[in-house]
DNA sequence: CCGCATCCTCATGGATACTG
DNA sequence: CAGTATCCATGAGGATGCGG
């Protein structure tokens, strides 16, 4: 009993910084996935556990209390249950996790045996890749993977996706693996290569055309060997 | 004994996606703002540990070597010490942390009292929060908080900051406090206002015209109470 | 001093069981 | 369906030690 102070557990960082702050609020565990789940539309509660795939219920039920006090995260309680939904401010994390995917482009070479995969990522994934990419006039073109379709909107505004049933028609109609999709988002990976290799099929044209050599972006990657090595 | 697999911690998440991997490498505590540190330049092991301000020395010294083995940082053995930089692949990382950066601003609104302040911190907060900023012809902005000068470039690009020295001899010299400055960051204070408050002294009037009402930034905040409270 | 490694305590995360 | 409650393993935080 010496000390009068004893640890002192030090659950937010102490700094006046932005980015501090900011991971003050969505830094914990599971805190960005939840929110990556929901950027393709509300969720019921057991269908943002399954979706997370390995979350424990405790966890997942405190990350939802705190971001729902916090104004990340609104509760609503609708016809027949309680749905989970971003709300305006939250929303803004799109664009930071938009920038997160960029950067792990480098991270997605290697194929996801052993992962879950889930099509609703690629909500954020697709504009987030394809950023800079526009269409004049516009086009929709449908991308399935594993049995649901992602309507990707391009204008001249750029890339918005969404979930779509299948009686959504679209332009143009991609059947594509996700380790194909995530390559191609990847950079590293020419278009036209993955195209070669066959791995796209459908009207693959459509696509290299609004993703040409010279407009794709530049990618540095790790240069340390893999720690799972 | 019954269960044979006791126990998977999970060090991953295991899902096929890119905001799954880019936390895996970079979501632990800590990360992220030992990225922060090295955006401003190469520290020592020291440098960080004071910087950062609480981090344990064990903690400190895990991140740096998993940093390192991932390829975000690079340790470098120069004359007379370690110094820890970022490499290409890390450098990457100010685009996704300058929007988290903007996207923190409305917490920023309330000043830090009782929290550490660095002004290493303004060298990615100032052009996260000016984004979008340009000047022709170039100018040299110094801002000088706690005892040191921030020197911000704009030019026709946006803005890049740096630390500089006291002799580094900007077109402007700013003196203003940090809350003063993240506030203005924040986005919810309008210049005028700000300057009008008197914070703010030196040549106001360049940073005026330089970021007039109508380029701000709209802002939706956190709705929900604070938690802290 | 600088750059960590070790040790200990407590808080957090993870898996399972259980309940309104 | 939407979460609590509980237990245990791991991780964070703090002090200290120790070789260069």
């Amino acid at each position: 009993m010496v000390d009068v102070v004893k640890h002192h557990p030090m659950k937010t960082y102490g700094q006046f910084c932005g980015l501090a702050r900011a991971l003050d609020v969505i830094g914990d565990r599971w805190n960005l996935l939840i929110v990556r789940e929901l950027i393709a539309g509300p969720l019921r509660y057991t269908e943002l556990r399954t979706s997370l795939a390995g979350v424990a219920t405790n966890l997942l039920a405190d990350r939802l209390r705190t971001l729902e006090t916090f104004g990340v995260v609104e509760r609503r309680v609708a016809e027949g249950g309680v749905a989970y939904a971003l709300t305006p401010w939250g929303e803004g994390l799109r664009a930071p996790l938009e920038a997160l995917v960029r950067w792990s482009a480098p991270l997605m070479v290697t194929g996801g045996e052993g992962e879950v995969f889930r099509p609703r990522w690629l909500v954020l994934a697709l504009p987030a890749l394809l950023a800079g990419v526009t269409a004049s006039p516009p086009a929709v073109v449908g991308v399935e993977v594993a049995g649901t379709v992602v309507v990707l909107r391009v204008d001249a505004g750029g890339v918005h996706a969404e979930l779509g049933a299948e009686d959504d028609v679209p332009d143009t109609l991609l059947s594509a693996p996700p380790a194909m999709l995530l390559g191609l988002a990847a950079g590293a990976l020419g278009v036209d290569e993955v195209v070669a290799a066959g791995h796209l099929s459908g009207d693959a044209d459509a696509l290299r055309r609004a993703f040409p050599a010279e407009r794709r972006r530049p990618v540095c990657g790790p240069t340390a060997a893999d720690p799972s090595a």
